[in-house]
DNA sequence: TCAAAAGTGTTCCTGGTACACCCATGC
DNA sequence: GCATGGGTGTACCAGGAACACTTTTGA
């Protein structure tokens, strides 16, 4: 993103205010301020996808939608600075979280040179809930096809990071960090269908996905369904190593 | 990467030299430094895949080798910043050019907190003669199986790259940018063994290629060959994206 | 016993893989 | 005319796609 109002008021300035002092190694450039923002994805109860978005409250951009992030601390790693803005903006830990890409181009915020890194993240709606944070502008899950305008380029980053998770849930089992911990065939199914926008079918998709040997089956099930009751299965991290190091492949 | 002294020594430093001065906006941390490094890959005449080097001239890593790479300018997008490195150390232009990823963390600079975007550059050998910039070390290809240690976390960096070179020649046709304009099925195909690293089927090849209606087939032949003459082939832009607008899939 | 969703098996067809021979050319 | 690499066609097999019926449960 760049820099959200809200956030600049919200953090206490670190130690190091100013840059290192001048040495033989200075880097002899001004230097772009640093950002992260983090595109989160979660999977509403309708099987909706969803994105975490947050309201700025100071210009630029007041009062309009953007992503949540913040500055790059001198004393944090990019990743770590990702995770700790997602915690203050959204009391989110623990999430999947993973590199998205680097935006840099000129003009990118009204107000001086800012680079960000984006990141993109998936948490279930079930389990983390997310409570805006205490000072933060509000947070609010928006469905991605009920988008509003966002603030500075943040459509850009939340375009490239929708259809990465598309391609890349093709090809590698990052879904299950959408669902809950168990979770039915019928959930999985959904999922898929929401974020990849297309149909499948019912017995095909079961086959493929248990061929994998990915799944755990439970000996529960879902007795909240009316009607017969859903298995509950859930995800096998450690097999899905096991297979991963023997160049497993994981296509849907 | 980080600060190659390399470069350092040779830029002139730009008109904003210091950061810009404070106002209600103003970032309200120290920034870390931000730099671009290059990985260029390049297919040599024997069909290997190789990377191209910088010998650093100055401390940190003082004659050990480095990626191509150097500060990003307070008025230059990071994409720009990272081919005008490449133009600066190795006279390359109009190469294929992809971000690669961003590294952060700390400690990779033995001197200060930088940060680098790192690029990935696809150029062919025959068309692109490297003469080692005036006055930047050495430049040299090296073959991505005999590398030697590199300076700060750039073997990571490297290692990513190919990394994503050989997923992502799979599925999209970038293949071409390492080969001459015109070239021989043969080219193409040892292309595909040397950077999959896993030999390929001739006929098996030919007929996957050929039905992605990506070749155009020229009334040319190489002659420089003993023996039968091979037709030469060349990549179809046009077509390629209008296949991709109507969602073509280019696996091989 | 009915309604509703869960769960399962088979057939067909496409597309990948494996494989061997003829062709064109220079010497 | 022979040696060398260029170029092609076919048969088999696996895996994906399409498809319909039985099972279980609550009401």
């Amino acid at each position: 993103m760049s820099i959200s109002g809200s956030q600049a008021s919200s953090e206490t300035p670190s130690e190091s205010f100013s840059n290192p002092s001048p040495s033989q190694y200075v880097y002899p450039y001004a230097r772009p301020a640093l950002t992260v923002d983090c595109v989160v994805f979660g999977l509403d109860e309708t099987h909706t996808l969803k994105v975490l978005l947050i309201q700025r409250k100071l210009p630029p951009f007041q009062g309009e939608w953007a992503l949540p992030g913040g500055f790059v601390r001198w004393e944090e790693s990019l990743e770590n600075a990702a995770r700790r803005e997602l915690q203050e903006e959204t009391s989110l830990t623990e999430v999947f979280l993973e590199q998205l890409y680097t935006f840099g181009n000129l003009g990118r915020d009204p107000r001086e040179r800012v680079v960000t890194v984006a990141y993109y993240a998936l948490v279930n709606l079930r389990d983390h809930k997310v409570r805006a944070a205490t000072d933060a502008a509000q947070a609010q899950w928006v469905s991605v096809n009920e988008l509003p305008d966002l603030a500075f380029d943040h459509d850009q980053i939340l375009a490239l990071a929708l259809t990465r998770l598309r391609s890349k849930i093709r090809c590698e089992p990052i879904g299950f960090e959408l669902l809950p911990q168990k979770f039915t065939f019928f959930q999985l199914q959904k999922l898929y269908e929401t974020v990849l926008a297309q149909e499948l079918d019912k017995r095909n998709f079961r086959k493929k996905f248990l061929k994998m040997e990915l799944l755990q089956e439970l000996d529960e099930f879902d007795d909240s369904a009316p009607y017969r009751p859903p298995r509950l299965y859930q995800f096998d991290e450690a097999k899905y190593r096991e297979l991963t190091q023997k160049g497993a492949n994981f296509e849907i």
